[in-house]
DNA sequence: AATGAATGAGTATTCATTCAT
DNA sequence: GATGAATGAATACTCATTCAT
């Protein structure tokens, strides 16, 4: 069996590179969320390596041999998120049919509640953006618009189905992005009074409200409240 | 000479207080001035109290005769960005004339642009606030809702009078402020593109469009393009 | 008096300069002088900043105000020693007559009585310096040169007196120079069998036998043996 | 097969041996040759074990097989070195011809070739003497001292065969040394100006100028300039 | 009021060494 | 024999804060 297992196309050699891969992945899963743990507690300044390694339960040595330094940690973390956001959002409009408006609707909501599920990730992002070098920077730019791309594609859908007047799909998917935001940054302010959901409801016949085409305005009637 | 200066009719005493309360507040001031160009250039937590005190042209020193310590510099800065926001918002809206709905749109407008006058300003508040104290977090807080005071109650003025229909005041005031706030957060994706100008209109159009019912629309034409 | 000492031409600004520059030399000599102590026991690479710190009784945080790293104390250690050399030769020549070969003698003695006085210090600046920067190489090999000068001189004198034939005055300068460091960096040899006297003059029989003409080696007998 | 490898005369086990200690014998060489290129371009200080293990192309657990640890690979490596000067330093001697005068001759020259074969292992070897062990720095005495054996006994020939006076064999032997070294160790100072060649009879006419008792200097008139 | 010399705790990073495989 | 992942102690350097003058 073994002999057999070491006779694959892929030869040994491979298998080794692949496993060698896969625990070098799994090491650098640990060490991250090990630091998004420590981050949301404490911030990035105040996490000393120790401390991460700490939570990491690996020493402080490893944590240099899976990442250049502790802004590489941060850079590693912030990706991280956001890459999250693009694996989930993508699935949840899938599955909210073939309106463009609903298939936006969903994307907001979801998107605010992938905010609440990482509040602290969220402003993170934030605060920790200006500590990057600008290559980081710049890698974080294009992952925060390549993000919000289905939300986007679904507006410019809307407008081409004509239930959605002419407007800048590129402001408005910001503005989006924004107010889901908004549900971690400002938090302290909205948290007491709304529920997630009517926070979504509330934000959603906002911007609808002004986009949606009169004589289409019936059919969204749940949404526009 | 020295005794005449010392028996004005309010007496001694109180002429040093108020010299001396003139001077704090100087001193107070030149030290803050020089924390914004500091933080703007290296963020807080790169700037040292020597460099602060160069910038400053004071000694380390003296800081602390004037503030308790780094942080108590940074919620001084925070607090002063804010103070400068709600002295200048007003005076803007009052000039604005009756119609409240056009109060809001100048208010808007005037408040892009002081976040305008102050980018880096207004990034730090977001980046730095979680470096403050629980206590001056909570200033800052009390803050930015009186900062909006008066967006507010133009938006109510506006229902009162039946120009805009019954939606969330506090919502949308909030909206308003955290677009106006994009600005300066996202500056790096809408400051290739768009001028203050046609940022403020573009928003104020999205804004007031679900807002503003029919029949006032021709009245506001002008807003909502 | 006091009043007095405040309006000499050069003003209490130039007094406090002078008061400044004092303390911050007598500050560098404190270090320095512990550098030295301490590298003796362990070598440079050894010698923390702690133990530097301690030994030299101040805080760790002050090296960095008088030095600009680990390496500068290494380079300032090593001028230092230099220095001192030049500053001790030259007096002892002076004091040697107006003979040149005498003169050489002289200076040779005191050569090899400097080493002895700073074995450690010798050893320091052949064993560290491929530590500093190529500058601070520069700085050293430049006083090395110079330290040696006033022996040079007295041998082309000799030269010029006829005492010695003609050979290579920067040859015979540096064999001199390095069978003087000779003493500190073989002294596991040397030591345990020759003085120092012992070893000055056999060195000097040795160097001089060759280079003494014939008719004027009755006159240098005493060193010739 | 494996039956008939193991019934040599010398026995199974004595052939694994002799194996294995070609082969660790070779390990030991590859390792050590590393050593000497790393060391040269860093300094031991400098060289971390990894960097060591890839020069060598193996892997650093496998240096820990071979050495008890990286003091054991400097001591290693200075040995090496001043064994080379041994075996490399006899034949050219006895290739001289049977005058002494003429061995010591080409003795220094070769012991100075030799150092220039080696600069930077010379200079190591004062370099970081200091960082061994007191029983690995008593090692390296011995070796010195063996190493210049030869030097020392063509010497002595010399003055039992009446062409050099009464001397202190083993100080001249110890100057011829240093001034070999010397050729390292300040070759900043000697290499632009000098000549290897032109450097080593000047030193030869220098050290055998007060040597050579008169009656016999026509002989060695080429040695003498 | 004002200075700036002095402190020393805090921290990112390196690297010799070990050991399970 | 050979690997290299993992360890964690060691250390240069920074900087907020104090205090004698």
């Amino acid at each position: 069996m073994e002999a057999m297992a070491r006779t694959t196309e892929t030869g040994p050699a491979a298998v080794d590179e692949a496993v060698r891969a896969v625990r070098v992945s799994s090491r650098r899963r640990q060490i991250l969320d090990a630091a998004v743990r420590v981050m949301q507690r404490t911030g990035f300044h105040q996490m000393s390596m120790q401390a991460l390694a700490d939570e990491a339960q690996v020493s402080v040595g490893l944590i240099y041999k899976y990442f250049g330094g502790k802004e590489d940690v941060l850079l590693g973390t912030i990706v991280g998120i956001l890459d999250a956001f693009q694996d989930m959002l993508e699935p949840a409009m899938a599955g909210a049919g073939d309106d463009p408006v609903e298939r936006f609707a969903a994307g907001f909501r979801r998107y605010v509640e992938i905010v609440d599920e990482n509040l602290d990730a969220v402003v993170l992002t934030y605060r920790e953006s200006r500590t990057l070098t600008p290559a980081g920077r710049a890698r974080i730019k294009e992952l925060e618009i390549s993000t919000a791309a289905p939300l986007r594609d679904a507006l410019a859908g809307a407008i081409r189905a004509g239930a959605v007047g002419e407007v800048d799909v590129d402001l408005v998917t910001f503005d989006a992005m924004m107010l889901a935001h908004a549900w971690a940054l400002k938090r302290w302010h909205f948290s007491p009074r709304w529920s997630l959901g009517d926070y979504c409801a509330a934000q959603l016949r906002l911007l609808l409200g002004g986009l949606i085409v009169p004589e289409h305005a019936p059919r969204y009637a749940h949404l526009l409240g």
